[in-house]
DNA sequence: CTTGACAGCGAACAGTTGTTCGTGTTATAC
DNA sequence: GTATAACACGAACAACTGTTCGCTGTCAAG
């Protein structure tokens, strides 16, 4: 995120931060005069084009042709909100770590509680009427998961458990090919179904000690707004 | 503050109304002439004098000589969020329904508030940071929407719009199949680009007068356990 | 030295936008 | 019946606004 801020002009930052300070005070975007005149840019073009900067790195999105028809994408206000987190009575989950399918999924053993609170996911008890120990969130990163229609930056919220009862959707971690995979877990007979979410792909049959399980699955949330 | 209320006149009851939804899906405010078409009034001078006696209400507040120089009184905005001041903590969604790939996405347009307590949705408002109004959420039925990384079961929240922006996910009814799909949008000259959330899997470009978006895909949620 | 990308300037244009004015309609009070 | 206020209409205007175009200057690559 801020190798991308390092690459604004000090124009571009000095546009982007009159456009926040603006829409902070007025409730509405500026025009292109008035982000000139506050950035010192006699040329209506001359915003324009560093408008169009802007929107080519993801920073903003325009209407054409409409006045003010300027908005600050997601990763612009990422910039300047600082965490407004309120302290609200429900569950808080620490969002962990990251997920990817190269490596074991960390544990926060020892670091319990050390997570930043900023980075936490709340949700309401009655989608979470359980004890909420040993349950975190974890950001994926990659699409090594796709299979198993997790995307990357979907949130998986998992409990820490090492065994697995039939049916439950798990994080295991397969010894043979040291790749983390999100399956349902099938314990049958001497071997070990992990079945794909995504019904239309095959199952996988490894043997019992090839398998690792490293917590259940209990929810995945995908934000796309 | 009720009876200030009632003193809303039909057509200022609809002229407020175009405000918040307006700056709810744009984030700046409207221009006095889409005002009226809005509110089918062909005279910019009505809306004015409308506009005039909303603000003597205390319902907005305007800048003189400005364009879309509107904004909404802490006042106004009572009448919208107080649904969401009531449960403070939390925002509960209706879950109003089934999504298909066979059918329209059904719009409880009337039945707000009417939804049975049990089928709904609790998130807390750290996730939910905008207004609920025309928010709600629905369950996928079937496994069509597996290309859209959205499984038989998950629980999509969406918010009720017509219009998207580049970038958004987006429920789309397409006229041409007669099929309802969750695709990211983007505008893409005189067509529509409809890219899968799955990476691997290509878009398909239609016309856009062959789409239909019916809402904005806020957030998807899988329970496993 | 030449070329091309990048950044910027100023001017002009067409469409948009808030404002104002004169007028018409309706309902209520006197 | 008429006066008054509230509400509405359409036209016109000046200012505002996004867009486009030709041009200049800088600077590193070839």
């Amino acid at each position: 995120m801020s190798e991308r801020v390092k690459s604004l002009s000090e124009r571009q930052r000095a546009i982007l931060d009159y456009i926040w300070d603006y829409i902070t005070e007025y409730s509405r975007p500026p025009t292109i005069r008035e982000i000139g005149h506050a950035a010192n840019i006699s040329s209506t073009s001359v915003v324009n084009y560093n408008l169009t900067k802007l929107k080519e790195m993801g920073l903003l999105s325009r209407d054409a042709e409409v006045s003010r028809g300027l908005r600050l994408t997601e990763k612009a206000l990422e910039l300047y909100e600082a965490a407004v987190e309120t302290v609200r009575s429900m569950v808080r989950i620490p969002l962990a770590g990251d997920i990817v399918a190269s490596q074991p999924v960390e544990m926060g053993h020892d670091n319990f509680g050390v997570y930043d609170d900023s980075d936490a996911i709340e949700l309401s008890t009655s989608m979470f009427p359980k004890n909420t120990k040993d349950v975190f969130a974890l950001r994926v990163r990659g699409d090594s998961m796709i299979d198993a229609m997790v995307n990357d930056g979907d949130i998986v919220i998992m409990r820490r458990q090492e065994t697995a009862q039939n049916g439950d959707m798990v994080a295991v971690w397969l010894t043979p090919s040291d790749t983390t995979t999100l399956k349902y877990f099938y314990q049958e007979g001497s071997q070990v179904r992990l079945q794909p979410a995504n019904p239309h792909m095959q199952p996988i049959y490894v043997q019992p000690q090839d398998v690792r399980v490293q917590g259940r699955v209990m929810m995945v949330i995908r934000q796309t707004a």
